[in-house]
DNA sequence: TAGCAGCATCAACTAGAATGAATATGGGCA
DNA sequence: TGCCCATATTCATTCTAGTTGATGCTGCTA
């Protein structure tokens, strides 16, 4: 597996792997790694190959050129600087989840509707939500631990 | 292809050179290429030529790795996000802002758990709002809306 | 069960990022 | 003037980032 190096500390691949998770397509199903790289060739005009895409990914390559990260912060739509080990990365990071799902057109939906409601009624949805992820966990197929 | 660009938009050579003007060794001297490229070797431990650091100077190199950048950052001391362009960063970190005003937790907690749910659960969590949403609005005071 | 389709994975190769040794340039000094 | 030192520049070479094409896996349909 993929060493985790310090604690702490994050690698890329599982920065990039984070992105995968949270960054989902209109029907709400995770990129595949082919459509993430089609769609970085044809944003920048530059190339990109899938296999590359999953080589980053699982941590077989950790050193990318600019252009490549370039490319993959402009399709998950975050700062450049959440690929390195700075401070500000850290913060990106935390806030990833709830900036992607604020872009999510159904997401933001829900959060808006979410609002209104008791913190009685927060916690019926919160543990709706729960029971439906359990399910469609189960359903849908083993993803790396988050 | 390398290009002085548009107009407004600095390379990443011009980025560079800036930084040998403005940062300078205790006497106010500008560093030479040989210094920044040892230093850097000794930060990081890792290699860093001089010919190489000239090259990304001149902009007869354009494309340096996340290592490299990682060592100019930290040598010049300014965070690896300088060496991108910010055009795209700048809205970004606009929505970053944006986060603070969802602040209620709970709310917040809802829409971090629902963005792995799938469309239909989506769609299910909705319904539930609404659901409650109502019972809370007759309850409590007369909430106007559709 | 075979056959197809989409995707992840692997190994072999290519391109270009990065290096090292050699050469040019300029400035100070005998 | 000629030499020397320091740094900039060039070029050939190496190494690795990045690509290509093949292979295997999983789920679906007939």
């Amino acid at each position: 597996m993929v060493a985790a190096a310090e604690p702490g500390k994050t690698t890329l691949a599982e920065k990039i792997d984070k992105l995968f998770q949270v960054v989902r397509r209109p029907d709400r199903e995770p990129y595949s790694h082919e459509e993430v790289a089609t769609a970085c060739r044809e944003a920048t005009g530059e190339s990109f190959s899938t296999t590359y895409l999953w080589q980053l990914r699982t941590g077989r390559r950790d050193n990318p050129t600019k252009r490549h990260l370039e490319a993959l912060a402009q399709f998950f739509q975050v700062p450049p600087a959440y690929f390195f080990d700075d401070a500000q990365s850290l913060k990106i990071a935390e806030e990833l989840a709830l900036l992607g799902a604020l872009r999510d057109a159904g997401v933001r939906d829900v959060a808006l509707r979410a609002v209104t409601l008791s913190a009685d009624g927060l916690d019926t949805i919160s543990d709706m939500i729960d029971a439906i992820a359990r399910r469609e966990a189960g359903r849908g197929g083993a993803r790396k631990g988050d």
